[in-house]
DNA sequence: TGTACATCAGTGAACGCGCGTTCACTGATGTAC
DNA sequence: TGTACATCAGTGAACGCGCGTTCACTGATGTAC
């Protein structure tokens, strides 16, 4: 039987630590989130993390590293699995909203500056990675004919800002499934509600970029 | 000169401490906003809030409140200075950015159901004031002819969606101006950048919506 | 106009809390011989 | 294979902090007479 000793050498505690914290996370909610409980929760002394992390911000700020990749990964998965440059769209946007859903707190760490400290100037890979996938999505769409009239920044902006304000509102909760009910109370499907809203609205603006050729 | 007896008696604290939270938020952020700090702020020991709010979630909730109340008027009052339905739409878009702009730290909290308690099920007047503001312009502009053929429910949180995210991405930092510069870059004006962004991010998805008659 | 008095808004001391951070320590791991 | 030992990951006591909340109090306000 492996003691803590045995389990946490080599900078195991460090994955433990973003592990437990995003468990914690989703489980008791952001501010739930400290040192101490992230420690106590793996099972080790509260200043034991320090070893890893600096300081709480460092810490946060991995966790929050951690989720634009998983976010970046997301899409990249979705993307690579639609026909042609329109679906990519489709699919790069609700991938967008399928893992802010599946993965609400840390999704709100992600976009809490105050908490992880990232800025424009000091942003992760991760999240520039991120945003990458999504422009060049946007791109390969007006390549194919589909808003090629349109400030490629403005309409990236555009398709950013809706996927990521449909996710927040979710999210954040004041959306509610009844805002959207004429279209997602006639289909039959065991996906939740959330989910059928998001096809909905991203598809519509999937649609009105389509019909601008 | 009055004193502090004159000033706050008669439910003046009340409002007093509202503004001194908003004030607070802007100046020093959101984890700044402690209940002993408003009543520092305002000149009044830290016991005197408790005359008018049970406890700390309660005036939070009431700032949050007064939030709801600002970002309707502002909407209101843009979309009744346009001349017809597609141009209220727009105004009714802009309004809620600007008043994001200029109030974030408001913004923030009105949007953290963790911090003020507020859920769907118990949303503030204020609240549902400003949802229904956007959702008449919404079919103004469908008995318009436009956008007819989509499903209300659908238009109009892919509405919502594009200014709340757009706010949001702003306020929450990771949006950069060069994102759109293409744009932005080429205008004169001495309006800020975030301005001119959400001018195009907005007037794009407009022109969409327009196009589709 | 003057006086007695009830109200209740604001006071300030006190409480317990969990937090982040520091630091001298210990003892299992794994290397050098 | 066996032994001495340096490393350093994790320990646990201790610190100071600001917070939310409680509560017996006080004294200006404004009313009743």
């Amino acid at each position: 039987m492996p003691t803590k000793r045995d389990t946490y050498r080599h900078g195991d505690l460090r994955r433990a630590l973003l592990q437990a914290s995003i468990e914690l996370i989703e489980s008791d909610g952001l501010s739930a989130l400290s040192l101490r409980e992230v420690a106590r929760r793996v099972g080790v002394t509260h200043g034991a993390p320090y070893h890893y992390f600096p300081d709480r911000a460092a810490l946060l700020r991995a966790v929050a590293d951690e989720g634009f990749t998983l976010l970046g990964d997301t899409m990249t998965t979705e993307v690579s699995s639609a026909a042609d440059p329109l679906a990519e769209l489709l699919a790069c946007g609700l991938g967008y909203v399928r893992f802010g859903i599946d993965n609400p707190g840390l999704f709100r760490l992600m976009f809490r500056p105050e908490l992880t400290g990232i800025e424009p100037d000091n942003a992760p890979e991760s999240f520039l990675n991120a945003w990458q996938i999504l422009t060049e999505v946007v791109a390969r769409c007006q390549a194919a004919g589909y808003a090629a009239d349109v400030p490629t920044g403005a309409l990236t902006t555009l398709c950013w800002s809706t996927v990521h304000g449909l996710t927040t509102l979710w999210v954040d909760r004041p959306l509610r499934p009844a805002d959207a009910a004429d279209i997602s109370a006639t289909r039959a499907s065991d996906d939740a509600q959330e989910w059928l809203v998001a096809k909905d609205v991203i598809g519509l603006l999937n649609n009105l970029i389509a019909n601008r050729v």
